[in-house]
DNA sequence: AAACGGATGGGCT
DNA sequence: GCCCATCCGTTTG
């Protein structure tokens, strides 16, 4: 049987608790040019009443997907060049959400390289390094803002359970947490999730790799 | 290995 | 006008 995407009852948790219950979940993607597929491997979580969150002021038109409903996409442009991925979490109108920082590139690792290279075409990019961050891991997957408030649960942006690929999933053991990355506002609180030791997490905390 | 600054444009005070 | 939920190349120790 076809794995199914992760349905709307899975976004309703506490968003911490989603945040890591994302982790080794699959984000796949389907477009004309092929399917790419990546494992989440670090994840935030942002609050209502979080001053680092978008929606700590109330809604606006930029945020208006993180008051939308859960398991809907939250997609935004940030430093006059990129994009992030969130997915919405808690009943509609609540205004949290968990950002998406980075995958293990699982399929069409080829097509993933191509679009970062296009982006930055002047040197080869080493495996772990496809999709170790929040605006990599978009441009890999080819994530736009076409895509921002798209249902989760429908073609061509899902999301599948951990078992989907013959993975036995992350246990809590494996869960290492920390303060979230790039943020001024609340920057003590602990909502950066990621898999303890996994090559393919962005910054100073990852594995040593080669 | 870490620290730093430039690119670049939308959103909000 | 200032602030970014970033990335990359360069510089520094």
């Amino acid at each position: 049987m076809k794995p199914q995407p992760l349905p709307r009852d899975f976004f309703l948790a506490p968003t911490e608790r989603v945040a890591r219950a994302l982790l080794g979940t699959y984000l796949v993607h389907d477009t004309p040019e092929g399917k790419t597929v990546g494992r989440i491997v670090e994840t935030e979580a942002y609050l209502r009443n979080d001053p680092a969150c978008h929606a700590f002021r109330g809604p606006t038109p930029r945020n208006a997907a993180m008051f939308g409903p859960p398991g809907h996409a939250y997609v935004y442009f940030i430093y006059g060049m990129y994009h992030c991925f969130n997915v919405v979490t808690q009943p509609n109108g609540t205004g949290e959400a968990v950002l998406i920082r980075a995958l293990e590139p699982v399929l069409g690792w080829e097509l993933m390289e191509n679009r970062r290279l296009k982006h930055r075409p002047s040197r080869a990019i080493a495996p772990a390094r496809l999709c170790d961050g929040p605006g990599k891991l978009v441009i890999a997957m080819a994530i736009g803002r076409a895509l921002n408030h798209h249902d989760l649960r429908k073609s061509p942006l899902t999301i599948l359970p951990a078992d989907a690929f013959q993975h036995p999933g992350v246990s809590a053991k494996q869960i290492a947490r920390g303060p979230r990355i790039g943020i001024r506002q609340a920057a003590d609180l602990e909502l950066r999730f990621w898999i303890d030791g996994h090559p393919c997490v962005s910054g100073p905390r990852r594995q040593a790799t080669q």
